[in-house]
DNA sequence: ACAATTGCTGCAAACCTTTGCAGCGGAGAA
DNA sequence: TTCTCCGCTGCAAAGGTTTGCAGCAATTGT
């Protein structure tokens, strides 16, 4: 059928442990020897079986990633950045979608766990608990989400809701509102509790907190008339498209964003520069996200002490566009 | 180390063929010895190893899946249905990210094909001899893009660019312009097509070729001013990205939509619900694409003969939304 | 010239599972 | 009772690769 160690051992007269040592691992063989394999290897198009392989290495040369929907372009970034990581070290990936059901998710880690060196597991939605079993199965690295004893990936959710409140009290807004995201959110847990712990250097300011609700488009629309009624000059969504959704409210009520209302975003997502007013925005670097999690499972997998690699900057950035603005002087 | 066949050979009294039996063909095995040997491996937690099987009955259990760019929710919602359908055939997928490369795309595809049972190809950036030649390597579907022997799925582009043009036509639009995407992409080679070679039942159409511009917001705008330079009362954009930049332009230049021109987008993706007006557009069935390509891999590696399972029905629908209206008088 | 060392290479086992073949025992038929 | 057949089970080989160990030859040191 294929090419195998085998014959490329017949046609280049030597046994196949010195194949299989010229192409793993040169410096053991003679020059000579490992130029003629070589060649002969490419000539004949070999490829290794990675079944056999691993077989008896015990490694798969493949990881898992498991996102909850694909069809979001944030996990779309996220995926690219394993992806290219991934590929650049020599490992492929398994992508599990899992429709934003635990159940799914449970199922989707440990059958994946049996097949695949580690698995990335991107914005968990099970229990600590569920999440600790799941992390029995296997190497395990976390995204968007901290578990004790799980080594996970995060950004500065708190750090980018604090600049983006700054910014906001520095264009004169006092009374400011939170449209929240999921309450099992991860990230939604802490750019709330980033809000309401927020202080002001020196201003008064009224922080209102107008619930929780899908993190989607409908789910911005929604808050948009919770939004106008509490009274607030300043509404910081959950996401790019709860921001969207809102600004798309308070335009059909006639009211001006960011003229009498500023709204901002989180996560810039391409959706961002596509709606007017362009929305401002806290970056999160998801691609970067997707490649230190490749970087701290393949650490993991490979035995490198800890911390032989420098912890990644995965600072967030606010973007200023045109959907936040003066505070209105009066309303 | 884990537990294997072996283990439970020991633990349940028989010989590791009759566990291997009673796990993958139950017929073959006694009633009584079948529920002893699967309790056991159920209470010892036995998962099979994929390596050890995939060495010696040569297929793998996983397909790959190469898509241009992950990030576009486009071909996340045809990786959704990939992924569900492959999870409910036992398979688990790998998928690959080329970043619209066509180098990119040769390598994931060669590479992977040695480790997957087949391979879906989506929207090749290649040429038809390189897709060809990539087919050599192992089973491969392809999805949007056709070539000569090798199995496919796509939707009907040529038919969803008719009823669009129905549409406008019916609305008292006389002419109409194309604002196309890449020169390569073969869905833009069927929509250009149908598109110049639409012939209305009775009215005097001139069509207008706005040129090849890049599937994105940006391309969108850049067809922008020639769109109003063309005289024409509705555009019919690549896809939804385009239609939206179109759009944001055309707001810009103070033309208003579909006041005095109409757009029209293609693909249904999210975005086309999020700017207003909303975009009339040509639902693609995506996740049923995915689906579609799964099926019909499969049957090519397991053998099963042509025909034995209906042509699935990917038609596409027109969605008429606020983005097109009835024509200007006059301009 | 001999011993010790070093550098390469080959042998063979191991990884876990599937599967063709043969053997065993029991049931039914003659 | 004896033969046949059948259902169930076990043996053993096979699949491609890696790797510890041993062997071999050449080189270096004395």
């Amino acid at each position: 059928m294929s090419v195998t160690i085998r014959d490329i051992a017949r046609a280049s007269g030597v046994s196949i442990s010195t194949v299989s040592r010229a192409l793993a691992a040169p410096e053991k063989v003679a020059e000579s020897t490992r130029l003629r394999v070589q060649e002969a290897a490419r000539s004949m198009g070999y490829r290794p079986n990675r079944a056999a392989r691993g077989l008896i290495t015990g490694r798969t040369g493949s990881i898992g990633l498991v996102v909850p929907d694909l069809e979001n372009p944030y996990f779309g970034a996220v995926c690219k950045g394993v992806q290219a990581r991934a590929r650049s070290a020599g490992y492929s990936v398994f992508i599990a979608d899992t429709d934003e059901d635990a159940d799914v998710e449970r199922e989707a880690v440990s059958s994946l766990a049996r097949q695949v060196d580690g698995v990335i597991l991107c914005s968990a939605r099970n229990t600590d608990a569920a999440v600790l079993a799941l992390a029995a199965d296997g190497p395990l690295v976390l995204v968007h989400r901290e578990v004790d004893g799980i080594p996970s990936i995060a950004y500065d959710n708190a750090g980018g809701l604090r600049a983006l409140m700054s910014h906001l009290v520095a264009l004169g807004h006092r009374t400011i509102a939170y449209a929240g995201g999921p309450e099992t959110s991860f990230s939604n847990r802490q750019r709330g509790n980033a809000f309401r712990a927020f202080t002001p250097p020196a201003a008064e300011l009224e922080l209102i907190d107008l619930g929780n609700f899908p993190p989607t488009f409908s789910g911005g629309v929604q808050s948009g008339d919770l939004a106008i009624a509490s009274g607030a000059t300043a509404v910081v969504a959950f996401n790019d498209l709860v921001a969207v959704g809102l600004i798309d409210r308070l335009t059909q009520r006639n009211v001006s964003v960011p003229g009498e209302i500023s709204v901002a975003g989180f996560d810039n997502t391409p959706v961002s520069t596509l709606v007017r007013p362009h929305l401002t925005t806290i970056d999160s670097p998801r691609r970067q996200i997707g490649r230190a999690s490749v970087d701290l499972l393949l650490d993991i997998v490979t035995g490198a002490e800890a911390g032989s690699r420098p912890t990644p900057d995965l600072g967030v950035e606010l973007l200023v566009r045109g959907s936040t603005g003066v505070a209105p002087a009066s309303r």
